[in-house]
DNA sequence: ACGTAAGCGAGACGGTACGTCTTGTCTTTTG
DNA sequence: CAAAAGACAAGACGTACCGTCTCGCTTACGT
């Protein structure tokens, strides 16, 4: 608020430059994945001086990121139909279609390079886990309240419980996620956290 | 057989390079991380020529992961006391705590690493996945035999749902991973594949 | 003008560059001839980076060519005195002493490696070649008008025939040039060229 | 002489290997010039061992050498028709030729090489430049004795004078050499060396 | 209205590391 | 014991990007 009430002086940045900025990113990112989004590439691409570009991120995996988040649609919200257990399960393969698209492969991609670059896992976390964690975290108090989950559960633990096993295939292992796998877990969760330990 | 009776000609291949090669690697990794792996470092601190690396593996990803499969120590083998739900647990404490140990920075690394270097990717599998998920394979059908977890279990499907949870909060939340987590992670999984579905 | 008038954009380039460069190759080049100056060499001793090199030049010959074109004394300019004949022994063991020199070293050198290299042939036609005929065509020309030399003469063939058998030697045969060499091949061109045909 | 007596033990060494290499190397001279001409190349084409090359030669300049001075006609002895001056005039014209053929394009590339290669230049001069040498030195020595050339002339000054400009087209200047050119030179030459100084 | 502060494009700069190429040597097995 | 095979240390090559810097020009706010 302070500063949009300071009236910054100076020339005032473009939303242009911007926008040209994200949109040859997410060009770069579908052709060559995240491994293309080079700063060059990125402002070659846009018509954009490299200064422009590192003025407002620090690093191609901050502009890849902003692209990405930007872009990315919010986790679908359906409609409350069916059981809360039901709607965990297409909400997790709203998800694994989103890891599997275009956009996906690009988060996997940040995913890896946030190993070795602690400022990347941050801006990671602000801008794209949190905020879904947030949202899913809505539905499991929901099924808390009404019973489907055991009413002690921490809700970390259970939505780390059912997202887990499907990032670690996409991630770790590299084996395919199926709908049927999607629902065993679900079903495993479910099972887990309604009986008490 | 074969590739020993073929007895190669020419000059062979230095096991001490090798050796050299991989205890820079190790030394690098220790200081600066997958980072500081380069190929011209590793040469340099081994006291290796670059294209004696390079006959040998593709890329420092490949170095790396050699180093850390020749030096990662099998899963420990503590014993059959307590129960398989007990073994478990162990088994992935001692997951966890390789996981944070120096070699499991490297493991992280690697595995974002992979996520834009099929090649490694499929080295990462062949020389570190596959055969660590045989071992607690192993665990699984003796629980299963046991009765402590239902007969019918897929074991990929039991084994991800209980490493998918703690691999999902080292490598994408980042959360800590707690002993107390991995014993209610253990707990929901074996409540969640006793029950039949 | 038309350059001037472009009002170049970007960074103007470094003129403290260039000299850095050219000056640490003619140490190079002193210190152990052209063989020396390679391009990393070149970087290091110069405090500059390897790109900065080959954003002006396209290879080490093409760098030991400005050096040299550079450096070199333009034809010793010694006065009008004597015959044109006896002011052509002066130029051609001036040119010799040249050659003999450290950059006369670099020159051979470079002559050497524009035999299997056309653009650095092209550029030191340019750079050493063509301005050093123009000069000495000079000469030529108030010869042939003081009546020295035929007044039909081509003068390219007057002075390949005494310019070509200095080279040669030390191009191509390896002898010694003594100054009496020079007079009689200055001689023998004078009696030569002077007889019509 | 003892070696050939002590009947050398062990497997003898193979001339066909010897072949391989130069007929390779001519063909590497033919296809990339003396830039293509690796010891590497040579190897793999001739399918000989590297080590093989190096018993032989010191170095790929010497390996280029033997195959060209091995390949190179001699100095076409076309009959005593005509006077001197026209069998030099032939002479020149016949090495003209030979410079501008493929064989030619070896010569000046070693000729180029030599210029930062002691050893080259000293094995050229040896197998190249002293035989011609002799042989037009002969023809030199009739035309004196049939008084076409004066009697005191040095034979190395006035061979220097007719063949030194046209390998300083050839090397130096890069100007077509024609037969006009070398009619002008020789005439020259005859013209500057019979008259008395 | 005009000065001045910031944004912007262009692009040169010092660097790092890449992966390749070639050299000349060394160490085996094969003939 | 020579030849073939091929691993080895060394080191330069030319390229790709990095992140920083200096320019001249543009845009909008402040006085």
């Amino acid at each position: 608020m302070a500063a949009a009430g300071a009236a910054r002086r100076g020339r005032p940045r473009s939303p242009e430059a911007r926008g040209k900025i994200l949109s040859a990113t997410a060009e770069l990112l579908a052709e060559g994945g995240f491994h293309a989004v080079t700063m060059e590439a990125v402002a070659a691409r846009a018509g954009v001086a490299k200064t422009t570009i590192y003025r407002w991120w620090p690093n191609r995996a901050a502009v890849a990121l902003a692209c990405v988040s930007a872009r990315m649609a919010p986790i679908a919200e359906d409609g409350p139909a069916g059981s809360h257990r039901e709607r965990f399960r297409r909400q997790l393969k709203a998800t694994n279609r989103l890891l599997n698209s275009l956009e996906g492969q690009a988060i996997t991609a940040l995913i890896g390079a946030k190993q070795t670059d602690p400022m990347l896992a941050e801006a990671y976390s602000e801008q794209i886990a949190r905020p879904r964690r947030a949202q899913t975290r809505l539905l499991l108090m929901q099924a808390i309240r009404a019973g489907e989950v055991a009413a002690g559960t921490d809700p970390d633990e259970f939505l780390d419980a059912i997202y887990g096993p499907i990032y670690y295939r996409k991630i770790v292992s590299g084996e395919t996620v199926t709908d049927a796998f999607i629902d065993r877990i679900v079903d495993a969760a479910f099972a887990g956290f309604s009986a008490a330990p």
